[in-house]
This record gives C-alpha cells, sequence and structure tokens, in this order.
DNA sequence: TATAATTTTTAGGTTAACCTAAAATTATAT
DNA sequence: ATATAATTTTAGGTTAACCTAAAAATTATA
C-alpha cells in the first residue's frame, strides 16, 4: 500500500477526518467538505468520486463520505505530521501559536516518513501541539485524554483548566494571548449570563473577564 | 513585487541559476534545463516564456535565457531554503548527508520568509551546508569564500582540505562517507595517473585510495 | 554554400484540480 | 401528497504543467 497522494487528496482525507472528528457523524456531507476547504461542492463531488475509486474514502451517492481504514490512516499521518510541525515551530523556533497553522498547512504534505519521525524524536515526542490537540504516534495511536469538556458545560463555581482550544483562528488565539489564556490556564466559572450565552471566568491573578458564546465554543477544559 | 510563484516555476528558476553558476555562461540553452529537471525541451520552451512575460528571465527565442535581477533574486532565496533546510535536517535531526538532498527539495518550496529567517537564526546562521554550498543570507548575499579548486587541480605532493562536493548525487556521497571523504577532510595528492585521470590521495591516518575521474570532478578543495 | 544534424519552438493532447450552471435527487413544509 | 427548497451530482469549461510529434531556426559539415 504505497500510495502517492498530491496534496489536494491529502487535505480532503484529512478535512473529512476533522469533520468526522467534529460532528459525531460518520457519514459527512459534501457541502460541509466544500465549505471546509474552501472550494465548490461541484469540485467535492469530483474528488470523493476519485478517492473512493482509491478505495480511501466510501461514499454512497447524494449520502455522504466516510473514511475507509486507509482513508483514516493517511488522514492521520497528515494529522500527526501536521501538530508536529506547529510544535516545532512554537517550541524550537519561537513561533507564536497563532501564526503557526498555515505553516504547518504546508509542512504536513512533506513526504518523508523518517522525517517525521526523526522530527518527533527531536521533539521528545511530544504528546499534544500548541493548541492541545493529541499528536498521533508514528502507528496511528493518540495519547490518552483526560476527560475534556467544553467551557460551556462548566457550571457556575466550578474550577478547570484549558486543554485545548477548539480553532486555529488567528484572531481567536490573538485574542486568548491578548487575555492571558493559554494551554494550562487555570480557570473559575464565575457567573453564566443566559442573555446571550457568555460567561465570567476568574484567573489565578483574580482578574475576571466575560467571554462570548463563540469564545467559549472554542476551548475546551477539564475540570479540577 | 509579491510574486506568488508555483514549485514548478520556482524550480525553474533555481535550475537556470544552477547551470549559469556551474557552466559560468550567462545564456542557458532549453535542453541543458529540460535536462537538469527531467523534463522535456517544449515544456522548458513554454515555461520559460511564461517566466519572461513575468519578467524573471530574459530570453530571445532560439538563443537561450537568462535570469532578470528579480529571477535571480527569487532562485538564491530558493536555494538559500534548500540549503538551510539541509543544515536542519543533518545538524539538528542527524539526517546523512546522502540523505536530506530530496527532502530539501520539498522543503525549499514552504513559504514563509519568516520561517525561513527564524531557522536560519536557530541553527546559528551557518554560512555553508552539509555539502558545503555557501548559504546566501537574507539579502541574497553569499558568505566569502576561500579560494576554491577543483581536486583535478591538485598537483603531485600538495596538500588540500575537501571544502565542497559539487554534486547531491546519494551514490556519489554514499561513496565519499564509506571511504571517510567528508568536507573538512584533509588529504595529500601523492600520485596522477593520467591514463585515466585519477589520482591518489593520503588521508591523514596514512591511508591511501584511488579516486576516479568521476568523482575528482565533484570534489572542491582548498590549498592547504 | 548547400545539405545535414541539432536545437528550439509550435501544434495539439492529456491530466489534475478547479469553476459555473443545469439537472437530478433528497428533504421540508404545507 | 405534492410543491418547494436544499443538496448533490453531472455537464461542460478553464488553467497549469506536463507530453509527443511536426515545423522552424540555428549550427555544423561536406
Ligand atoms: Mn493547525
Ligand atoms: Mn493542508
Ligand atoms: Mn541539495
Ligand atoms: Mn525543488
Amino acid at each position: 500500500m504505497k500510495y502517492n497522494l498530491s496534496q489536494s487528496e491529502e487535505n480532503y482525507l484529512k478535512s473529512i477526518y476533522n469533520l468526522i472528528d467534529k460532528t459525531k457523524s460518520s457519514l459527512i456531507n459534501t457541502n460541509l467538505i466544500a465549505d471546509d476547504l474552501k472550494t465548490k461542492a461541484s469540485s467535492v463531488s469530483e474528488m470523493i468520486k476519485k478517492l473512493s475509486e482509491k478505495e480511501l474514502i466510501e461514499y454512497k451517492k447524494y449520502k455522504g463520505s466516510q473514511l475507509t481504514e486507509n482513508g483514516n490512516a493517511i488522514a492521520v499521518q497528515v494529522i500527526r505530521k501536521h501538530r508536529l510541525w506547529e510544535t516545532f515551530l512554537v517550541e524550537k523556533l519561537n513561533f507564536e501559536w497563532d501564526e503557526v497553522h498555515e505553516i504547518a498547512e504546508q509542512l504536513e504534505h512533506i513526504k518523508s516518513i523518517k522525517l517525521t519521525n526523526k522530527l518527533s524524536e527531536f521533539l521528545g515526542h511530544p504528546k499534544f501541539d500548541p493548541h492541545g490537540d493529541p499528536i498521533p504516534n508514528e502507528k496511528g495511536i493518540f495519547p490518552k485524554q483526560h476527560f475534556v469538556i467544553n467551557l460551556k458545560q462548566v457550571k457556575q463555581g466550578q474550577f478547570a483548566e484549558v486543554v485545548n482550544i477548539g480553532s486555529d483562528n488567528k484572531n481567536l488565539l490573538i485574542f486568548l494571548t491578548k487575555n492571558n489564556i493559554g494551554i494550562g490556564t487555570k480557570i473559575k466559572c464565575v457567573d453564566i449570563y443566559d442573555f446571550d450565552d457568555s460567561i465570567k471566568i476568574e484567573l489565578m491573578d483574580k482578574r475576571t473577564l466575560i467571554l462570548s458564546k463563540k469564545v467559549i465554543k472554542n476551548i475546551n477544559v477539564k475540570l479540577n
């Protein structure tokens, strides 16, 4: 099984993987992929047909797509590379966490398993990337994670720790940095506002701030 | 002047740059480029027309191509990235010098000036890559080099030091490694055989070996 | 200098990955 | 259930980068 996939093909597989992950649904709609990859549904239809012929995805016309075992394995390896490179950029080259996604989108397509493994070794086999996303190993196994919930699930008075940011959006990451929120930040939910689904949190330094629904949706925590 | 060139376009510019360097001629033949890029002359003709319209090369039909100032600057930056990445792979990830060219062919096309500069900084702004090739800086300036000559110019009895290997050929590099020749290796030319233009050299450990014309052509040295 | 050989360009085709617009299918709402 | 809306696929086109084969230009040779 030596596939030699184009960057485009890899991106489609990765997108489908991520959408399965995010939507917790096994059948992914054509339009969802188009949206995610900023392309048109017709282009997705075409590519889906091709990947389907290569048996990397399985799809029923008009119904949706899912990854085959091989397709999944490839997607996971692309994700592995993406996250290892992001880690490299932040840990070794001192990039900010909001600068690395775009570059990793390019680096994730470099073809050399040896390079990937040596990079991982060089980084000390990191288990999580700068945004708290788990990094699968060479065999595609993800590290065990603590029980992660979204910040909106946290009740008033509860203490939690940020473990993951659910988006690569640069502006979100800059916002978080400016407000002293990062991976590992400990917070307390001090108030919940039903009006707009915002919440007030308190940081270790006692400073409080109100987070919008849109921000909250992208902050994942573990309870402390 | 913000060019957004394809990998292919970058490879053509780099090829022309290298051929100008190697042949010491300012006009580069279409067939030479085709050969270098393992493509066909007709494809080169097409691409030359395109790069010419972008004013990255100048060419007269049937006469040959040369780089414009902009084209040269871009080629140099691609070469900078190639050599920095090769240095990274050898110095930080412990690759062998014969393994890195292929991977650097991919990495050289990653688009991020900030990444390139941070990588250079991370490596301590190296002046030469693992094969002894000079690494231009951000402005495209190459480091000053000692007076470099080809090994075939060395006379019987003279001492020299290997400073550069003039080819990325994997088998050549493996051959050199196996015979304890690398950048910095000190040698003495003990005999010259006119029959096949081979020479016998002596290493520091007194071991001698005979190098073929083909090998010699790719070893550049400075006299000691 | 005329002819032959070589080099380069042009003509015409292919493939991958896009696109818009139209047709087909499925979902939703009266 | 049927009409309408939304989704998905197909049809047909474009562009970049390659290709082969033929034509044109240049260079070498007799
Ligand atoms: Mn990312
Ligand atoms: Mn990508
Ligand atoms: Mn190289
Ligand atoms: Mn290249």
